[in-house]
DNA sequence: CGCCGTCTTGACCGACGGGTCAAGTATCGG
DNA sequence: CCGATACTTGACCCGTCGGTCAAGACGGCG
C-alpha cells in the first residue's frame, strides 16, 4: 500500500470531522462573520477570530486552509440560506409581479434577520482575495429576477423595458433598503415589517 | 524669532507646493484612484501607487502624511465634484419631482464619467481607517433628497410615505444602476444615455 | 556663483499578521 | 491498556508593507 492514500488529505481542506469538530467550525464561522461585518475582511485578523471563538490561533488551520477559504464558505452558506428563504416565499403558480414582490419582501426580512452577515456582502467587494466568490454569486440573483421579469412582460403585467435593467433595479432596491435599515440610517422607529411592506410596495410600483 | 515657526509645518500635511508640485500630487491622486478602484484600498500598496505614477516611494510622503490621508482627500474631492454636478443640473425653480429626476440623471452621468473613482465609494466601507470619511458624507445626500421629497409631498406631487425611506430608494436606485453599469453587468449594448433616461423614468415612477 | 526651498530617490526599519510546527490532550474502539 | 485519530496549543518563522531617513538633484533668486 503506497503512502499516497493518507497523504492526500494531510494538507487538504477536507478533513474528517466529528460532531464536536463541526460545532467548533461553526463557532469560528460565526465569530468571523461578526468580526468581518463590523471591521471588514482585511481588517479582521485570524487571531481576532480565534480570540472571539475562544481558541488558539493554530486551531484555525485545522478547520480552514486559509482565511479566504473561511470567507468563501461563509458567503456560500449565506447565499444558500437566502435562496432557500426566497424559494419558500415565492409561490410558483402566482403571477410574475407577485412572485418578485414576495421574493423581495422575503429577502428584506432575511437580511434584517442576518444583519451581521449581510454587512459583509456589501463590503470588500474589490479585495482580489474575495472578489471571485462575491462576483460568482452576483449574477445568479440577477438571472433569477430577469427570468421572472421576462415572464411578466410576456403576459403584459410588467412594463416593457430591458429586463436586465429592471432586474438590477429590483435587486438594488432590496439591498439599498436593507443596507440603510441595517446601519440605522432609517431611525429606530421603523420596524422590519414597515420596511418589508414599503419595499414590496416600492417594487410593485416600479414594475408596472 | 523662535524656531517654532518653521517647525510647525515640518511634519505637518500642509506644505508649500509649487505648480509642479501640485501636478505631481494630482498624478498620485489619479494613480491611487485607479488602483483603489480595481484592487481595493487595503490591497493597494503605496509602492504600487508610486510605481503607477512613476515616482519613488519616498516621494509619496512628501505630498501625503499617510495612506489614509490620500484616501480622504480623494473622497472629499470627488464628493465636491459630484455635488457641483448635481447643483448645476437642478433648476431650483422646478418642481420637486423634476429636481430629483434631474439630480439623479446627472449623478448617473457623473458616475459613469468617473467610473474608476466611484468603484471606490462602493468599496471598503468598513475598513476602520476609512469608514469615517465615507460615513461622513453618507448622510449628506440623503438629507438633500429628503428635503426635496418633503417639499414635493407638501405640494402633493410625491406620494405620502416616510420621506427618508423614499430618499433611500432614490439614492439606492442611482447607485445600483451606476454600479451595474460600471462593472459591465448590463452588457455593452447599453449607452450612458439609455441608462440615464431609464433611471430618470424609474425614479419618477417610484415617486408618485 | 552660492544659498535655499522644493522636490526626488531608494535603502532601510519595525511591526504586523498569515501561516507552520512540534508537542501535546481527549476520546474511542478493540 | 494500547493505538489511532480528532483536536488543541502557543511559540515561532518570515514575507510584506507602511513609514522614515540621509543624501542628493533641480531651479530660481540675489
Amino acid at each position: 500500500m503506497s503512502s499516497a492514500d493518507t497523504e492526500r488529505l494531510d494538507t487538504a481542506d477536507e478533513r474528517q470531522h466529528t460532531e464536536h469538530g463541526l460545532e467548533r467550525k461553526r463557532q469560528l464561522l460565526d465569530a468571523a462573520g461578526e468580526l468581518f461585518a463590523d471591521r471588514g475582511y482585511s481588517a479582521t485578523r485570524i487571531a481576532d477570530i480565534c480570540t472571539a471563538a475562544g481558541v488558539a490561533k493554530g486551531l484555525f488551520y485545522w478547520y480552514f486552509p486559509t482565511k479566504g477559504a473561511l470567507f468563501a464558505e461563509l458567503v456560500r452558506t449565506m447565499r444558500l440560506r437566502l435562496r432557500r428563504a426566497q424559494g419558500t416565499a415565492m409561490d410558483p403558480t402566482a403571477d410574475a409581479v407577485t412572485r418578485i414582490a414576495d421574493g423581495a419582501e422575503a429577502s428584506v426580512r432575511f437580511m434584517a434577520d442576518h444583519a451581521a452577515y449581510f454587512a459583509l456582502l456589501d463590503v470588500e467587494r474589490s479585495d482580489p482575495e474575495v472578489a471571485d466568490v462575491l462576483a460568482e454569486g452576483a449574477g445568479v440573483y440577477l438571472d433569477d429576477v430577469r427570468r421572472i421579469v421576462e415572464d411578466g412582460q410576456r403576459s403584459g403585467t410588467i412594463a416593457d423595458a430591458p429586463s436586465d435593467l429592471i432586474a438590477v433595479g429590483v435587486l438594488g432596491a432590496v439591498s439599498s433598503f436593507s443596507n440603510s435599515y441595517r446601519n440605522g440610517r432609517l431611525g429606530d422607529d421603523i420596524t422590519v415589517d414597515d420596511l418589508a411592506r414599503f419595499v414590496r410596495r416600492w417594487v410593485i410600483n416600479a414594475l408596472r
